[in-house]
DNA sequence: AGCCAAAATGTAAGCGCTTACATTTTTTAT
DNA sequence: ATAAAAAATGTAAGCGCTTACATTTTGGCT
């Protein structure tokens, strides 16, 4: 018969295994494990060989429940089915890795209700800070994150005048500085293809950025014709054709996405357009789509990478009780084939 | 002073204080939340009109650790950068939510010891069950799965013969299949795109179905010209060039899969080259991506969305303890633009 | 009314870990 | 050498929940 120091068959080992196959006790594992250097080397050594002897590795839910922190990042975004937010948020992930954290990704749909719903659920399950995406919600849901003292970072926005933190870029200006570009090309009529601006702060803002461009340029921002519709390449197709049935017809398509946009460059493909001759498109974000659309799509470029990254170290920072400041990232223009000058009006 | 009865302050209320402002035991309290029809009715409004007013939500790291589950499943997808796995995970997540499981995502980029890795971090994090992509591992993998009780789904392949559970389709006879088609067309110098066949079993597959096809067709299998690299549209688009510069240079090139496919399409088009005129080029998958093609793409056509959706039925299945059936769901060919007839010889 | 099985509830022992505090060992200064 | 300070280790009390088992309540029968 077995007595009681071993662990019994199969049975995955304890903490109190290690202690008792090391002949220490298991404050010392514990140490041992989470802060090495409080702990003699001698001892450090004896144990760990117990540890690898043993193929002990620890429960993260009695870890979790002993220490009140799961080294659990959650981050909802509004969709995974398209490579919108894919770039940005693996390197959120791979930047919380090297600091021993997971990252539990949920989906909202774009619905604030189910967003609401989602932060909750990651709450309760025990994520210990959250990346969102965009500033809009509901004032409750930030006094919730607040009163349970759950820092939380905004991204793909950037909202300085606010005290929430943000590590993203400024959507309107962006946009606005590419619509300039547009105009600069002698475009007077221009439409817009959008998501829907009512829950989408990002999408807003782009067309906000575009209306201020207009404005400056001596236009009427009043003037432009606006499609809202889902991201996706069909829609995108869709709003363009419509926006064409228009007149007077728009030269210029500002797009809220590289989607949309590549959906317009289909539709423009299938009415016989020639793109930038006939009809100019541009895009937003720089996704690899962008740059294999019919015709390479002149957007803007935004730095996904760098913004995950920095996302996640704000939150890091936030855990250790360091309050870390918000960051704008600039996005840049990237010039490509479907903004061209506006086609003269007899042309047309 | 506050007794001990009442939760201080903004402290996140317990199950024992739910028990107490329900004067009811906390055994109680576990009961009605999880199995209501083991308590009385009046006694679940009771207590569960003070989990409203408490707003109170449980614990879960102290669930799982009494428990012994986390509810939590694990997936492991080789890449989180372009959209092959995302409608089928998406799918994977909303089923599992349907059955109160969290997803835990993470990515091996396409490297099995990253793999492991994350098996192993998963596992240890309390995942409950497994998502793999594939049936290709190191055996002590399955072992190590086996001895801890994790019940995994391998997905994306279906792999009748092995005794390991599986809900896929048959990537050899998807491409084979598709081949056969080509084929017809009357090509006799084929071409292949595919991701490196050693650590990818789906890509080592679809080559074998096109071997299959030409063997058939009284080819010479051997003859297939094959360049291996990693999914992504430029490496599709710098191993088009590649096969183009073959002699005798193949008439049609087989991708395996569409982001490839779109790579060599992109290509083709710089080398003026006719779609499918002068090179028919397929993909497999049929993304998005393949519809919006500069050239609508001819491909394989893979239920994504089911395969997940029934990924997650399977394991939720093995987690009550039945044994559920590996599941080989049909593939189907999505007839494009970018197949046509081989060009005749003198047209060459 | 009285008995008994079934239903409802309560009691309390953990789950595996961290950590405040107590104790022992080692180092440093005198 | 010796006292005091510092470092290392041990002891044991939870963290918030589930669940086996014990106890009480309920309700159907006779």
């Amino acid at each position: 018969m077995e007595d009681n120091a071993k662990p019994s068959g199969t049975d995955v080992p304890t903490l109190a295994d290690v202690a008792a196959a090391a002949g220490v006790s298991t404050a010392t594992v514990s140490r041992c494990l989470n802060s090495p250097d409080r702990v003699k080397q001698k001892t450090l050594k004896i144990v760990m060989d117990a540890v690898d002897r043993l193929g002990y590795s620890p429960n993260y839910s009695a870890r979790a429940l002993a220490a009140g922190r799961t080294n659990t990042i959650g981050a909802i975004i509004p969709t995974m089915e398209n490579a919108i937010f894919a770039r940005g948020i693996q390197a959120f992930q791979e930047e919380l890795q090297q600091n021993g954290c997971t990252l539990l990704v949920a989906s909202s749909s774009y619905r604030q209700d189910l967003e609401e719903e989602q932060i909750k659920t990651l709450t309760v399950r025990g994520a210990d800070a959250l990346l969102l995406i965009g500033y809009q919600r509901d004032p409750k849901v930030y006094e919730f994150l607040a009163k349970r003292k759950i820092p939380a970072v905004l991204t793909w926005v950037s909202d300085p005048d606010s005290d929430h933190l943000s590590v993203g870029f400024n959507n309107r200006q962006a946009m606005k500085t590419l619509a300039e570009l547009v105009l600069e090309n002698g475009h007077k009529v221009m439409g817009c293809i959008t998501a829907e601006t009512s829950a989408n702060d990002r999408a807003r803002d782009r067309v906000s950025g575009i209306r201020d461009a207009m404005k400056e340029a001596g236009l009427d921002p009043s003037e432009l014709l606006v499609e809202e519709t889902h991201y996706s390449i069909e829609n995108g197709d869709v709003a363009f054709r419509k926006l064409m049935a228009a007149r007077p017809r728009p030269t210029a398509v500002m797009c809220g996405n590289d989607v949309l946009a590549v959906g317009a460059l289909r539709a423009a493909s299938a009415l016989k357009l020639e793109i930038p001759g006939d009809v100019s498109i541009t895009g937003f974000d720089d996704i690899e789509l962008a740059s294999v659309a019919p015709v390479p799509l002149t957007t803007v470029h935004v730095p996904h990478r760098r913004m995950g990254q920095f996302a996640a170290q704000a939150l890091m920072a936030a855990l250790n009780g360091n309050a870390p400041d918000n960051i704008e990232l600039p996005t840049s223009i990237c010039f490509r084939e479907t903004l061209g000058k506006a086609p003269s009006p007899n042309k047309r």
